[in-house]
DNA sequence: GCCAACGTTGGC
DNA sequence: GCCAACGTTGGC
């Protein structure tokens, strides 16, 4: 299967980047919204994933992969939820912010900006290569 | 099954 | 702090 590209947010002062780094996996639990659940589970290993600060930030900050499908979310109280497994890859060398990507051609058609609420959405392999050539130093 | 009320997210 | 967007809940 090819490689899908995925976006997921996250608030720094929640759990950030740097956190993400030390860490060096994290488990990624705590999605409770249906549309994002979908995404969750459409994902595969070695999928690759553009990591967003929401709030404080507000930008693509890095690039992180799917090291293991969708399984059961044992922090959830109901059965249902499912997390994935993510392992951080390289940080952005300028972090892509919000203001950027809703001023480019390309990448003002992201989900992160048509869907503004989800936490979970589908990136674009266009809009993918974009991100990470724009974020390269 | 409709829709008003309410809660949450997240940008500004 | 405000508000728009969206999801969920519950009365009818």
């Amino acid at each position: 299967m090819t490689t899908q590209y995925w976006l997921v947010k996250s608030e720094p002062d929640t759990y950030s980047w740097d956190q993400f780094v030390r860490d060096g996996r994290t488990d990624w639990t705590g999605v409770r919204n249906n549309a994002a659940r979908l995404h969750l589970k459409a994902m595969r290993p070695g999928d690759e994933v553009l990591y967003y600060h929401s709030n404080e930030g507000k930008a693509v900050v890095g690039v992180a992969r799917v090291t293991k499908a969708a399984f059961p979310d044992t922090t959830a109280d109901e059965t249902g939820w499912v997390a994935v497994e993510l392992t951080p890859v390289a940080p952005l060398a300028k972090p892509i912010g919000l203001a950027q990507i809703k001023a480019d051609a390309v990448l003002q058609k992201m989900e992160l900006v048509r869907q503004s609420r989800l936490s979970v959405s589908p990136v674009r392999p266009a809009e993918f290569k974009r991100v990470l050539r724009l974020g390269k130093a």
